[in-house]
DNA sequence: ATCGGCGCTGACAACGTTACCGGCACGCTA
DNA sequence: TAGCGTGCCGGTAACGTTGTCAGCGCCGAT
């Protein structure tokens, strides 16, 4: 039964498969889709014909045919500033994203929108090229309602990492970086520190925004007046942080705790407080970062700090789509974060180390 | 004539398209495809039709009928030693491809592979899904012999970009890193340097070998003996090249220039001098460093290095995969990079700044 | 014993486009 | 004037897959 496709360099279509495993290729069609309704092994002897004739699917006959195309689109930025941190962010993501992809046997078409274009026409351009099933929408871009309306616009699901605005539109999947913020300064206050410096984060990202505000209900709530000179504006950046501790150190009162919006800028801190070491100050100061990406811990391992859920993050992400793709109703998630508690954090008189 | 879909969203079709110019569908797509063989009047009034519905054509019935999906592979890696470093590298090159699709009109499908696992098996996975046109293959599997051949398998022509090892395997694209590394040298030397460090990049790396091969060519030709102590063993990272460094300045006669392999440890070649600044010989240290990647750049806008042209390189990979997809015939190129003369490389005796 | 239902499988018609071939005028040649 | 190429256009058949529906057994219930 076996039919011998020899010379034949054409590759081997459904129907080719069908003959190889006696059956028809509707048959086939559904073993492939894991669709129920198919005799195990009948299944297991398509399956073999599959990997015997080195049989793959045909994105362009699967789009065509009404239904979908297999392929979910992550829809990522390109800016002039671009820094070393976010490629740690969203190489992270991507990774995961594309895990899981594999997983659910789709592939992931990563997607490009020029920060300082026409969202619209930048949409429209990359949605008349292939048809996708969905779409994931990563940060920052996940809080520019235009892009969100453009997305939407072509009908195919979107789904949101880590929103900050109106967290009602689209599912999403995310974590409570308020709730951490808070989680981190209490941990900070627990130790006895008072004088909890904040270096804040890129003020365009929703995210830098909430954990601003967990830092400052945590610290409201145990009765601490906040000194406004406490809290530093960063941009996400090493330098950013650098600058902000120098400048932090330069006061009067310094601050015994630093608690950066980001490891980079906890790793900027470590540096200005390394190049002071002379200054008591600058010896005894405890600094927390958040994200917990492993890149960075790679280079600090002691690091206290708040790890994020990015990896989970990305999966979920991709299972909602999966989900809505096929119809099922899906919930938006918040992913629980940990902190991490490691020797750059220690009582307001010791000496951290790291 | 004119055929009102009104509250249909569904999107217009070659059929829609005919039907408003008066012509039959079959003619639409010969104005489409630029055949010969339409009168002008007809032409315009087909254009006119396709500008009036907001006509795009549906790439997937275009990949069915003509045998191509769009869709490219990107096969590129992920191991448990991720750096920063590979970050910055493998998006820019990524950001490139992603650039290149778009203007083409494909879509790019990242796929991994796990660098601790079979690649065949590995292969086999990613190949068994959606059907690529072709793939790109990124550092440091692009001098994987067994991917290659597992790729290859698959019938889609396969570019590698910047491979060092059997370049007449495939097309691929890249740059002369012997060469430029030769040159970054002969700038040394011209300035007067003689005792000219090395801090070689991950022995995994093609290309830090022949940067290696570089160095070592134009110190021999100068006529140099290579004192075996000024070639350091790094990892392309930041800490490498610090420790690196660290160790050139513990030397009874230590360099006067060091010549990083990559941009990251010249960076922490800096940190070690800075640290050192005290000592003669670190403060007069020239740095040189070899990548050019933005990101880093951003942060040190003086360094001397040489300037990979690592987007135009993922440019010319997606030109030479759509070339072979259609069937022209395409040769391998090596793209020109350029010397960036920066503030932190001068004369021995003078203190170099950055 | 019969019938309804259900689990499994196959036939057929889409999907939107390009490839291939056939037909219709028109004008040129013998 | 018949014949025949040639420019222009239209019909029809692919391309490979999924959706829909019908059919075929088999089982349990009547």
């Amino acid at each position: 039964m076996t039919k011998d496709v020899s010379l034949s360099a054409r590759k081997p279509t459904i129907k080719d498969v069908a003959t190889q495993a006696g059956v028809s290729f509707k048959t086939v069609s559904r073993v492939l889709n894991a669709e129920a309704g198919v005799r195990p092994d009948v299944r297991d002897r398509v399956r073999a014909a599959v990997s015997a004739l080195g049989y793959t699917p045909n994105l362009a006959a699967r789009g065509l045919s009404g239904g979908r195309s297999r392929l979910i689109g992550l829809v990522t930025y390109a800016t002039a500033e671009a820094f070393l941190e976010n490629y740690a962010y969203l190489m992270t993501l991507e990774t995961g994203l594309i895990e899981r992809c594999q997983a659910l046997g789709c592939s992931l078409a990563v997607e490009i929108v020029r920060a300082d274009a026409e969202p619209e026409a930048e949409i429209r351009a990359l949605t008349s090229g292939l048809t996708k099933d969905a779409f994931i929408l990563s940060p920052p871009l996940v809080d520019n309602m235009r892009i969100i309306a453009a997305l939407e616009a072509t009908g195919a699901p979107v789904v949101r990492i880590a929103p900050t605005l109106e967290l009602d539109r689209c599912v999403h999947v995310g974590m409570d970086d308020e709730a951490a913020a808070a989680d981190m300064t209490r941990h900070l206050l627990a130790l006895g520190h008072r004088r909890i410096a904040l270096i804040s984060g890129h003020p365009g990202h929703g995210a830098a925004e909430s954990r601003r505000q967990g830092y400052i209900r945590a610290m409201r709530t145990a009765g601490l007046v906040i000194d406004p000179g406490l809290i530093r504006q960063g941009w996400f950046t090493e330098v950013s942080g650098f600058e902000a501790t120098m400048a932090l150190l330069d006061m009067d009162n310094p601050p015994t705790a630093v608690f950066a919006s980001n490891d980079m800028m906890a790793v900027g801190a470590r540096r200005a407080a390394r190049l002071r070491s002379d200054e008591p100050a600058a010896a005894c100061l405890s600094i927390a970062g958040f994200d917990g990406l492993r890149t960075v811990l790679a280079g600090w391992p002691t690091l206290t700090t708040v790890r994020q859920p990015l990896t989970e993050m990305a999966w979920a992400a991709l299972d909602a789509a999966d989900a809505l793709v096929e119809g099922r109703e899906t919930a938006s998630t918040l992913l629980p974060y940990s902190l991490l508690a490691g020797a750059s954090v220690s009582t307001p008189q010791a000496v951290p180390i790291g």
